[in-house]
DNA sequence: GTGAAAGCGCTAACAA
DNA sequence: TTGTTAGCGCTTTCAC
């Protein structure tokens, strides 16, 4: 027997040199049948190449670590039913499970009916999930705040439709752009990715009325963007300035360097977790709670001062009295 | 039961009636403990933040998913304590393991102990385990031999010396230079990453002689270190050209963008999945083989012509003719 | 403090 | 084609 039983020193000490002999080793599975408990928790993401998700994973990692659980991750890649397939194996080897999904809330129920406890990712407090996010409208609204400060005017925003997100950073945006009675322009890319934002560059940089500034769905999307912007000609970030979400650590190392907003995705992680192994071990307060984290507006070099011609200035001084008093409605 | 037998349909459909019912889902860990087989594949990579990886996965995962097996996957995180711990425990739950490690060849044999197929990166035809990798040295020889092409005449290395490929660059980078009898300054960073590369970078820009250009151990610590030297206050790529090897997606977004060798990492991960696979299913012949992926050079910005002082000039193509007949020794 | 026995949920082999 | 049984390697319980 392993750990529940005591024995006489002589007799331990035999037992161990029996197993050593043998070369035994105890089989979890067998184990884990038994008990119930296997001592791993399971992490299904989105896409592993995406920096915010691997620091998700980094987080997540450290707190299972301390508390000597195995974290098993799976890529579920974007693909709604691997995703299914992936999490329901998943989910039956292990303790409990971190999901991170593009399901829509209503959808939830059968992940909930694996009979495993889950923590997942900014759910709010309309579900009774345990789970932990960012406020993305306030986030959406600080980029776009900053933008407008820099004198930018015509401000696109480059989605990524999909994304349960999108349109919380949308009102965001359009919560400030409101206050100074700009529009807002709304693409859409097709993938979440590098790839997504150079396909997507085109139609906002060629199209009828090119923007002064872009905020992009993510900092993948912005990377791909700016990218393809250069390779058509543009000066970055003079001609337009460039703002992703996530502050993945890639950002850093571009050029211009990417200005973001920090989600603290490592941190976002390590809640996850902690917030599950509280679960696991019956602190049942933190069981079904959202935990909201800050967003941090990061400032690099891709976003830059609007020089502006005579008659936009005029213009933009007249937008920036006119709603002057307004007050921030994202602070909420 | 489940799969193993045929019923009548009659039975058949009162059988899936009550499994429906009682909302009846097997149990895999029962099962598996029986049947030895989980379905499910280890995947044990060494740093999840570094994109040479993830595309491991990428290229491993595509595979799994076609031969309907689950890819778990753990991050030892570069630390090798962590790594014995994590593929003990994950090595239980699969049906084998691809495992990607800095151990010595010397301590692989408790991986061959834990009695499932294993995979390995990088083993070379010297020991008897199914692996796959690339031609370090031949990369090196490129590298090097498209530096010396643009004039570059003090070459430096900056290596990670826990790295069991450090040497093999080396090696391919001396077999270059020598044929020009140019020597190679070699340095160290602390960790295979960015902040690695950015920790290191004063020491070698900062020092007595400046290298023309610099060979960096992976793109990570490549990127740390241009986004390091332009704050020294570097004109980059004129100052110092910069190379790494990997060729991670991220190094095509940076500027300068990033000359490197691609070393295929997404088909590694599939070639290495794809051995696993046929041991599992009994095809022998690949079982202990090495496979060999050829690396393929990839010339970007990062690394440009080097505008040679009178002095120089000459002193070059001294060099060149020297010893201008010699072999490439890499290609063996 | 130690050994024996029951049974977890399943599969495999066999009997009906 | 169907029902039954043994037993996988472990933990738990209980008698010794």
């Amino acid at each position: 027997m392993n750990g529940t039983q005591r024995f006489t020193a002589a007799v331990e000490a035999r037992l161990k040199e029996a197993i050593a002999r043998l070369g035994y080793r105890s089989n979890p599975l067998a184990r884990s049948m038994i008990t119930g408990r296997t001592r791993a928790i399971g992490l299904a993401i989105l896409d592993i190449s995406n920096p915010h998700f691997t620091n998700l994973v980094k987080g997540a990692n450290r707190v299972a670590i301390q508390h000597d659980y195995t974290l098993l991750l799976v890529d579920t890649e974007e693909n709604p039913q691997r995703e299914q397939t992936l999490i329901e194996s998943l989910a039956q080897r292990v303790d409990g499970m971190i999901v991170s999904s593009r399901m829509p809330d209503d959808s939830v129920q059968w992940l909930l009916d694996l009979g495993k406890p889950v923590v997942l990712f900014g759910r709010g407090a309309r579900f009774p999930v345990a789970s932990v996010g960012t406020d993305s409208c306030l986030a959406g609204y600080m980029l776009a705040n900053h933008l407008v400060k820099l004198g930018h005017r015509h401000i696109a925003y480059l989605g990524f439709g999909r994304s349960r997100w999108n349109d919380e950073r949308i009102r965001g945006i359009r919560n400030c752009l409101d206050e100074y009675g700009l529009a807002l322009d709304i693409h859409d890319a097709a993938s979440p990715s590098a790839a997504g934002g150079e396909r997507a560059c085109s139609a906002l940089v060629l199209g009828p009325k090119r923007p002064d500034a872009v905020i992009c769905y993510n900092d993948l999307i912005a990377l791909g963007f700016i990218k393809q912007a250069r390779e058509l000609g543009l000066q970055l970030p003079r001609d337009v300035s460039v703002a992703g979400f996530d502050n993945v650590p890639y950002g850093e190392y571009t050029a211009p360097a990417l200005t973001t907003v920090d989600f603290q995705s490592e941190k976002m992680g390590e809640l996850a977790m902690t917030k599950l192994l509280d679960q696991l071990h019956g602190n049942a307060e933190t069981a079904a709670s959202y935990s909201l984290l800050d967003p941090r507006l990061v400032v690099r070099e891709s976003t830059v001062r609007r020089e502006v011609a005579a008659g936009d200035a005029a213009a933009a001084g007249d937008a920036r009295t006119r709603r002057h008093e307004s007050r921030m409605p994202a602070a909420e």
